[in-house]
DNA sequence: GTCCCAAACTAGAGCGCTCTAGTACCGATC
DNA sequence: GATCGGTACTAGAGCGCTCTAGTTTGGGAC
């Protein structure tokens, strides 16, 4: 910064107020100062300016490495804070690498405030971190208290998915369960809901759970079933799930949709896929990131004088997803319709 | 930090050399210091720390977001930089974010080294970065200079794709092929070279990509070819791009691997997955991680005295993939060998 | 010509650490 | 009892920025 501000002769200061943008240089010394700085290849240490300054204006992130939905959820997120005038700083969880761990780093680093994805962390754990510092769970509903939430209806994606099949004729309406993971609870309330306003309709709960694993595993179980009993369709927890399910019944012999419909969840880009053609429950992972970084910057920035704790808990953003039909849903055949 | 020295009743120096675990404290004050620390709540500021001294120890590393491999190898570089003293920073690469972008706010953070994953940049930036300071790109060759090179030997492993093939008795063997993607010339030489060692052997190249959609669409071009110039088998660019072939191919009512065998690339969880049951070349994530950090902390650490950009350009690491034979693969049948 | 004011610029004290060059102390040595 | 050597600890000057509180400059207005 001396160099450059020698080269352009100026004082340091000014060479400052240069590269944060900020008003104070005429047009002929900013642009004599960017132009030294373009000669001596150099770019403001972002170490030391986030140190200086009171504010960090960053967000820092944990995500579970190699998750496609997260990276959605990323890029969206890399977008806004960027327009919002914030800087993320990534934590990735992996097996070996916990949540809590990714979060410690974080405030390490002195983030300004804390976006979870997916988050796996008891309640009284998110409580406490919520006590520090602005934080917002993705994807995952958090009780109540100070944790700010950012996610689907999930329950209402289920309905959707429920009533697309019931409308489409179908009575034995499977569901694939999320068993514990983020967002699994709505999910299996919503079908719930859903299918006890008809008694015509049949509920069946098969195991599931986020990988394609779990759902080759549910659909063995599916095939096991007697053709009286066997639903007729399936709702599952997600995409991945669905696929996996999909591609068992395929492989013994079954059609989808001629034999049993199937509907997913996420909208994970393969869904859309034309060999794959999942109908589909859409989570807006655009939405969702923009709505968790207007979440923290409202509170960050305080438009209001009263920032920080004593405020109001932040109300839960809940995002309407939307059904996506394609070509692995199809009204009830006479023998699916007569089970 | 002030407080926590405070606390204790030493100086803010000690509590410097307690945090950074070096020698220089009594193990009773060292215990005092901690104390305070838990109690108030303190965790150093590595924006500070990295401030004050003269390294970082820091690594930049771009990755996809979302990308599955990409993730797997997150975790092992994880693991290995928390082992030889070096934190990890992470800027994620997104269709809206280009790798230079990710790179640039690396540089800002002042990191030692920085690893590319998957790079798509050319040649020539890449050596202009490593001009700069340690650079290792992961999976993509680098012709040579001083960037430094960690991969799996992608020729070797299409030669053991095309040998497992060849030894099932296939003869019309399909490369499906990855285009401009990091690795795929690699893998096409590997292809060649392979079947241009035995003359019963017909080489037919499918364009493919990286995505279930590419092998997706390279399977519709594959059935449309005549039962006579029908390749037996194929050797796909990844696992991916398998994975969607064979299920598009399934879907056509062929069987996998009765009718068509098919090899993958990357050995990704989901080819182990009992329904997919992928033979495929696998790549050693672990290894990767743990050389690429190696490469670095050798340069950055400097055994020797000469560190810095005057030595020897480092020679680039290649791994030994290794097949892994699952169920899509099988001897070629009367009809297929005789093509 | 004088006064005033905004715009353009500068000096220098932090930010929370690290790290060098010290001081204080204690037991062992002769 | 003076000297040594080593361990435990401290003072204080940076690291590369930010930002407040200035100082200087250049036009108008009268």
């Amino acid at each position: 910064m001396e160099h450059v501000a020698a080269r352009a002769g100026v004082s340091r200061a000014l060479v400052s107020i240069v590269f944060r943008g900020v008003a104070g240089a005429s047009e002929a010394t900013r642009e004599r100062v960017l132009a030294a700085a373009r000669e001596l290849d150099y770019r403001p240490d972002t170490r030391a300016s986030r140190l200086g300054s009171s504010r960090t204006r960053t967000l820092g992130v944990t995500f579970s490495v190699g998750h496609a939905f997260h990276g959605d959820l990323l890029e969206s997120l890399y977008t806004h804070a960027d327009a919002a005038g914030y800087e993320l700083v990534l934590s990735g969880v992996t097996p070996s690498r916990s949540e809590a761990a990714a979060v410690e780093t974080l405030l390490a680093e002195r983030c300004e405030g804390i976006i979870l994805l997916g988050s796996s962390q008891d309640t009284a754990r998110l409580e406490r971190l919520a006590a520090r510092l602005p934080v917002v769970s993705v994807l995952r509903p958090v009780a109540r208290g100070e944790v700010g939430v950012v996610r689907t209806d999930d329950a209402a994606g289920l309905r959707l998915s429920v009533e697309h099949l019931h409308g489409l004729g179908h009575r034995r309406i499977a569901l694939l369960d999320g068993g514990r993971t983020a967002g699994a609870a709505e999910r299996r309330r919503g079908y719930r809901t859903a299918m006890r306003r008809s008694p015509t309709l049949t509920e069946v709960v098969l195991t599931g759970g986020v990988t394609e694993l779990e759902g080759a595993e549910a659909a063995r179980t599916f095939l096991g079933l007697g053709p009286r009993e066997r639903p007729t369709a399936v709702a599952a927890f997600n995409d991945r799930c669905a696929i996996g399910f999909v591609d068992v019944v395929r492989q013994a012999g079954l059609h989808v949709p001629g034999d049993v419909s199937v509907v997913g969840f996420d909208d994970i880009t393969e869904a859309g896929y034309p060999h794959v053609a999942l109908t589909t429950v859409r989570q807006d992972a655009e939405r969702l990131g923009a709505e968790t970084v207007r979440t923290l910057a409202d509170r960050l920035d305080g438009g209001s004088s009263d920032r920080g704790s004593g405020t109001t808990p932040p109300a839960p953003v809940v995002i309407e997803p939307e059904l996506v039909v394609r070509a692995s849903t199809a009204p009830a055949t006479r023998h699916g319709a007569r089970s």
